[in-house]
DNA sequence: CGCCACTTTGAATTAGCTCAAATTCCGTGG
DNA sequence: CCACGGAATTTGAGCTAATTCAAAGTGGCG
């Protein structure tokens, strides 16, 4: 199905117990996605589609009809405001859930793109409705999805409007291992499928700031760029970057040199 | 009911029909939560509650069991991170719903609080989802409600990350009128139930700036103080707040004085 | 009346932005 | 295989929007 590198590897760096949602904690989650993914297949086989780095899975404005599931491959979410600002808004990973903005309005309210090649499955909005009334788990599974995307929507403003350039980007990386890890990818070495100006415009700041935060977090020895090429990057401890944040926070800010 | 407040009122100003959503579009908007709350009513006779300014309508990790609708009154979410930081994420009408975060983890994800006097009523989810088997309709509207609160939460990510502080308060204001405006409730002169610290806490910047940004806006003529008490503000025509959050915009920021 | 919480406004400071230049990376074609 | 060119990244320097700190001013309420 897909790669399913051992759970195990994924969080051996030292520290990693002490991180809220544990080794098994992820190990359990990465298992439900599975099962969800094994029972949207047996319910309705869905189509199936191998996209690209860059490949639109549906555009703004765009009937709704599908809900899209992600069997692999990394995604991101492009909200166009009718002025013509365009920011990303959020990240999606294998067994996420994409085009929920567009139940509401009968079309889709962003863009969904792939960050790298992938495979997405595509569930027809009214079947899955069909089907909701005889599996009652299903339900209870897309409401969870729901339900989690609101709150960490929430959780992402409230990143974006409590904390400093540097600690977002720490919280960002932070999180995007431990996307990885709750998945059973491996985590010690992530590569950023987005440019230094993605990164900025996901967060609210600018390309240069993301690439001083991100030199200023390699100085401090929370991350490392791998020899060659810059959106290689090896988190040491993700409790390292976790720690910055709180730090950051701490009344008088003690930031690193 | 609820003051059911002549919709014809509420849009009077000048410029109203050029607004994305006219007076009908409105009119309909609140036409459906009436629906709604009736529909809630007769299928469940939910338990109601009538809350003060302050009233804490469920609170962080409570245990989840009710969603909830506010049938009169304004609400705002509290999102609080384990680390102590504390932000208002998100602000609630009649008939929006309060608590869908609740349903991923079982425990509500943040405080709802009540801005002012109001009624909500209690709907038990367990109750709501064994009702959605044999109403259709009631299960496509709490999809709505929940793609609605996330494709506005995306835009209040968007509105943080690519306005600057003028701008945001402007769409803050224009907003909350919409908002006032789609449930048929007078816009003309409309009391914040936020002090500016809340407000900036809201968008993401000091409520010095807040009061700043007030200040400018009022002087622009684009709101006006009442008399008495710096609470009540009138906005002489939303499209004016509109206008002024687009040409923040233009590349060579346009400003005010 | 007087307290207290909220708001406004000013002045100084700063985090992050803009502009600019140098460097690195990577794909393409000779 | 190497040279070339464009895109992405890094880093510096100066600037600016927004913050911090401070001091009045205002209104609500016991």
């Amino acid at each position: 199905m897909l790669n399913p590198v051992a759970a195990h590897v994924a969080d051996s760096s030292p520290g990693a117990d002490r991180e809220a949602g544990g080794v098994d904690e992820h190990q359990r989650f990465s298992q439900r996605i599975g099962e969800t993914l094994a029972l949207l297949q047996t319910l309705f086989a869905p189509q199936r589609r191998i996209v690209h780095a860059g490949d639109a899975i549906y555009q703004t404005g765009e009937r709704f009809v599908h809900l899209y599931v992600p069997n692999s491959g990394l995604f991101k979410l492009l909200n166009l405001s009718c002025d013509g600002r365009e920011q990303v808004v959020a990240l999606k990973f294998r067994g996420d859930w994409l085009g929920f903005d567009g139940i509401a309005g009968g079309c889709y309210g962003c863009d969904a793109v792939a960050m790298d090649t992938g495979e997405v499955w595509a569930v027809r909005y009214d079947e899955l409705l069909a089907c909701c009334a005889t599996q009652p788990g299903l339900l209870r599974l897309v409401h969870e999805a729901m339900s989690r995307e609101i709150a960490h929507d929430r959780d992402s403003l409230m990143s974006v409007c409590t904390l400093p350039a540097d600690a977002r980007v720490a919280d960002f990386l932070r999180y995007w291992a431990e996307s990885l890890a709750k998945r059973g990818l491996r985590t010690d070495q992530i590569t950023l499928r987005m440019t230094r100006a993605e990164i900025g415009n996901y967060l609210g700041m600018t390309l240069e700031t993301v690439s001083r935060s991100l030199s200023r977090l390699a100085r401090a020895g929370l991350i490392e760029f791998a020899a060659k090429g810059r959106r290689e990057i090896r988190i040491p401890q993700q409790q390292g970057l976790a720690d910055f944040v709180q730090r950051s926070l701490t009344p008088p800010n003690l930031t690193l040199q």
